[in-house]
DNA sequence: ACATCGAGCTTGTACCAACAAGTCGACCAG
DNA sequence: CTGGTCGACTTGTTGGTACAAGCTCGATGT
């Protein structure tokens, strides 16, 4: 091509161009970017380098496309209002109290259930310790916060539990929370583990979560164990740019002004 | 077109169908997948709408693809042998002891440090207490295993630690580990306060880890407090194809075979 | 024996064209 | 005024082509 010495390809150099618009405020939070068309004129580069160019921007979570609209340049105000929230929302010993926590908090929850029985995924039997293939209970949670796609929760329930705990298997909420069920039941869960890993969504989660493409997910895996062996491991997958986890170790809330 | 009834459109199909033959080790680990153009004759699609398929599973994570060579599976082995390596290297009570861990894994530990004095960031800032733009130490580390870019880590201590920890300020290594050097000039951490979010990796940072487009990565905050204050602050940015991160809540090591 | 080159494979970049699908607003009929 | 249609715009998907760039390996020549 003309330019001369262009040692990166031309997908790049437009992408650096418009990220560094973005930063200069030229197309500041919530603005719309020029349609791919308009890009393709002033840039001279094709619709597909330009898309190309673009799947970069949205890669790295700087703007989101939509079909029919265009590209809009992401607010960075959402994720960390958001991210705090989420804190309040999980984490508290052992809640289960997603509904109650985000009323509290002002904001409207709602969630999809589906119960189901399972042959245990090979990943899911190794945390319960059951054999894959074995008779599981699926409890799969869609939440919204808002009516904004906020997280889905696919937790597992081995076989042998249902004699003590049968509610687990009927469709609908339990009312008093599935920790404190468990527990009036004669199973508590005394300690958990928790695995965090990070990915990008297959299709089906990013449209349960509606995220663009480039979006990662936090995969947050918890296997709660009764003082005898696991009783139960969630799945969560949280939309990445709305979620943070939080963790104290030690003595924090004892400190002073600590946190 | 003439399938009919095709709900999905032909490239998540075909990344489906990949991801199942994947799953169920007609592609094992290490395996290469047919190229491009033999898939587009078994799929019957164009090449344009294989490399569509095939980037949703790079974005996956499940595959890479290389130049001149094809696209491999990528094996699961060393992403979960990371990840416990990982949980021993950091977790075990304190022990920024990197290397040695490393080495007794019987791996090649390497790692290059950068000590600064810097103006502390806002959000940097916040979570030491002290005011932002004020003097604090940072010691940038860039850590490889088996020279495979593993992590990037940037801690700062807050600049009135110099006077109890004046090391710290020194261009090398701390023999025996910061935490230790630490607790010997009377500053113990009793807490920590860890937050973990995911993001796509900026340039800088997919140079520095030489990650591929599409791969996330995870970030770890860690500040550590003594019984009156934060004293440190730790940002890490790991690989999140390579790592995951695990927490145990409760008394889980005092159970039986409970993990 | 050994370095060098090149054919033939791979993925990466770039261009073109066409149609599907989603959104919005202008327009028109009731 | 209300409601629906339709057209003009947007991005999404799929098809094609050509060449660049990277890798492997065998043939070639010294």
């Amino acid at each position: 091509m003309m330019g001369g010495m262009s040692e990166q390809p031309k997908y790049q150099q437009l992408a650096a161009a418009l990220r560094r618009e973005i930063d200069n405020g030229v197309y500041p939070p919530g603005a719309r970017l020029p349609s791919e068309s308009e890009l393709s004129a002033r840039f001279g580069a094709s619709r597909n380098t330009v898309r190309n160019g673009l799947k970069l921007l949205v890669s790295e979570g700087l703007v989101t496309s939509s079909q029919g609209l265009g590209y809009d340049v992401r607010s960075h105000e959402v994720f960390e209002l958001n991210a705090s929230r989420f804190e309040n929302l999980t984490f508290p010993q052992n809640g289960d109290s997603y509904t109650t926590d985000v009323t509290n908090a002002g904001r409207r929850p709602h969630q999809t259930l589906r119960v189901e029985m399972r042959p245990a995924p090979p990943d899911i039997a190794e945390r319960l310790k059951v054999e894959a293939g074995s008779k599981t209970v699926l409890r799969f949670c869609h939440r919204y916060v808002d009516d904004v796609p906020w997280s889905t929760q696919a937790t597992y329930y081995p076989g042998w539990l249902m004699e003590r705990a049968p509610r687990l298997t009927e469709p609908g909420d339990i009312a008093e929370g599935t920790t404190r069920y468990l527990t009036g039941a004669g199973v508590e869960q005394v300690g958990y583990f928790d695995e965090i890993a990070t990915r990008m969504p297959t299709p089906e989660e990013a449209r349960l979560l509606e995220i663009g493409a480039g979006v990662p997910v936090l995969l947050w895996t918890r296997t709660g164990h009764s003082r005898d062996e696991p009783v139960r491991c969630t799945v969560t997958t949280l939309r990445g740019d709305l979620n943070r986890m939080n963790y104290e170790i030690g003595d924090l809330a004892a400190l002073g002004g600590a946190e």
